[in-house]
RNA sequence: GGUGGGUUCGUAUAACGGCUAGUACUCAAGAUUUUCAUUCUUGCAAUAGGAGUUCGAUUCUCCUACCCACUACCA
């Protein structure tokens, strides 16, 4: 039995977005429930697309989120670049490995699996236009083919020169007519494909030196030993084809087994997650914020206030369950849990509701003195210099209450500095001349443990007599209990606010 | 258009072919609380439609509808 091996292969074109994230996690999983390598390869076979930061951003995401490669780019936090003892199988990015790709792809045109083509863009596009014209799709194929300028068309002579003079001829795969492909997927069962429908895809670009996706990836799964492929569905049109591929170079037998991961939707209407539907709603779809090239700026998971924990879990349960009614999972174990034939075979529309609160759970989790260690900087950026052991107190008493750290602030910031605005509408409702006097004289007469024996004892209203208080204490008539508030600002200062409360109001 | 994939409450999902189709989020109501939040309880809400197989179908088969992906010298 080999040893599992799997990999995520991103391509550094933009900042990898959350379902990048998730496939890589489950990659990961997989990996490391079965005791095998997770390989992190970055496929950068798109010169025009590169994007200068992807790379390191996919690098950042998946530390972020606890996710760290056995082998590839940033295996043991490094780049691995060469050849070693460790990693045989770099480099691990696709533009490194140039002088691999051509040699299989002359292989296929030795054994008659592929041709070279020599037609232009523009001759191609002109093609496509003309079939559209009489309401048909150009492709590439056995259909057109013959008609197309192809070492299966040209002389032998003029294949020749054309391959010598011209820089921008390609090689296609020969994508046979008249077959059937029978293909095995672990999540969606047995699929067969009629090769008719196919086209001639392109593998390997004379004008770069580079392959497309298909060539690249079929070549570099095989020499890195790759066990089982699990990527998104948008593969899956292309199975066919690479399944022919493996049987073209005659790897079979080592074939690595394939899993297509459902698509993560967006959460209103139809279609995939995007970027757009971010904004729009008001949630982010990158695990970290994104600046890009042109300097436009995405909102990231971790910016937000999420515990990468909590962004873990939530992508986990996005496609997968466990059978069971556990929600909440730490990486170890949903690695003990994950499996593939619980992964479901329909897109999952994301819900940032639910996101929130994942978020919640992990956020009663923490301690409170790790929660106090993150709201200090933040109360430090208010120009407030408390003391440790007093933050941890006010953490302890509010993190059911929150969502984020963030949210500590706005929760109880009068617990560092005292109201000075208030809620008018509080205010009409409980800043009566009566109703401040029986306030006041409680307040002077009681402590925070004996102000409601007080209220009480005094038969005074004790809903308006306390919410009168907490107004002055907190700003508003609605929030933490008055005792609480007490314990934490002293009953000097209690007293001191709602003496504010009268002088600012008149 | 063609090819492939998909379809259980609003969302994520559960249910060897067999209880009243379960759970979580959201929402609503009630209880608790000096207020708010929390917490607890309760409630609303689904098998896309139609045939077939079967004693019995969410589950198996077929058809229809709808959705998604792919259809580049992008991945």
């Amino acid at each position: 039995m080999n040893k599992t091996r799997v990999r995520f292969a991103p391509s550094p074109t933009g900042p990898l977005h959350m379902g990048g994230v998730r496939t890589a996690l489950y990659n990961y999983l997989y990996a490391k429930q079965h005791g095998g390598d997770f390989i992190l390869r970055i496929e950068d076979t798109d010169s025009n697309r590169f994007v200068p930061g992807a790379e390191q951003y996919i690098i950042d995401s998946l530390r972020w989120c606890g996710i760290y490669p056995d082998e590839g780019v940033d295996a043991e936090g490094k780049v691995v670049e060469t050849p070693s003892e460790r990693h045989p199988h770099a480099p691990y990015r696709q533009s490194q490995r140039r002088l691999i790709y051509r040699q299989y792809a002359e292989r296929l045109v030795a054994s008659g699996h592929a041709y070279y083509a020599f037609d232009t863009a523009e001759e191609l596009e002109k093609a496509r236009a003309e079939a559209e014209g009489n309401g048909q799709t150009f492709i590439y194929s056995h259909l057109t083919r013959g008609a197309l300028r192809n070492s299966l068309t040209l002389p032998e002579a003029e294949v020749k020169r054309l391959l010598e003079e011209r820089t921008d001829w390609t090689v296609r795969f020969l994508m046979p007519a008249g077959r059937v492909v029978e293909m095995d997927d672990l999540i969606r069962g047995h699929i067969s494909v009629d090769t008719a429908t196919l086209d001639d895809k392109v593998l390997w670009k004379r004008a770069d030196e580079l392959p497309t996706y298909h060539l690249a990836n079929i070549v570099d799964d095989h020499l890195m030993e790759i066990t089982e492929v699990i990527r998104g569905e948008e593969w899956l049109p292309s199975l066919p084809l690479h399944y022919l591929l493996y049987e073209a170079f005659g790897w079979q037998d080592s074939q690595p087994r394939f899993a297509h991961l459902p698509l993560l939707l967006k959460p209103v209407g139809n279609g995939k997650l995007s970027k757009r539907d971010g904004d729009k709603l008001g949630f982010p779809v990158f695990p970290l914020r994104w600046t890009s090239p042109t300097g436009e700026v995405s909102r990231g998971y971790r910016e937000d206030g999420y515990f990468p924990e909590a962004f873990v879990n939530l992508l986990a349960m996005l496609g997968w369950n466990p059978g069971t009614e556990q929600e909440i999972f730490s990486l170890g174990e949903l690695v003990q849990a994950f499996s593939l034939d619980k992964v479901g075979k329909a897109g999952a529309k994301f819900n940032p509701d639910k996101a929130k609160w994942f978020n919640r759970e992990y956020l009663r989790m923490h301690a409170d003195a790790e929660l106090a260690s993150l709201f200090l900087p933040i109360l430090k950026e208010k120009g407030i210099d408390a003391a440790p052991a007093y933050v941890e107190g006010v953490v302890s008493l509010i993190k059911e209450r929150a969502t984020f750290v963030q949210d500590f602030w706005d929760i109880a910031s009068y617990l560092f500095v005292a109201p000075t605005a208030f809620v008018s509408k509080d205010v009409d409702k409980f800043y009566k001349p009566e109703i401040y006097a029986m306030a006041l004289e409680a307040m002077e007469a009681s402590d925070a443990d004996t102000l409601e024996a007080y209220v009480r004892e005094h038969e005074m209203p004790m809903g308006k007599v306390m919410n009168c208080i907490r107004l002055a204490l907190s700003g508003a008539a609605s929030g933490l209990g008055i005792s609480d508030i007490l314990h934490f600002i002293g009953h000097d200062e209690g007293l001191r606010r709602l003496r504010f409360l009268k002088e600012k109001l008149g």
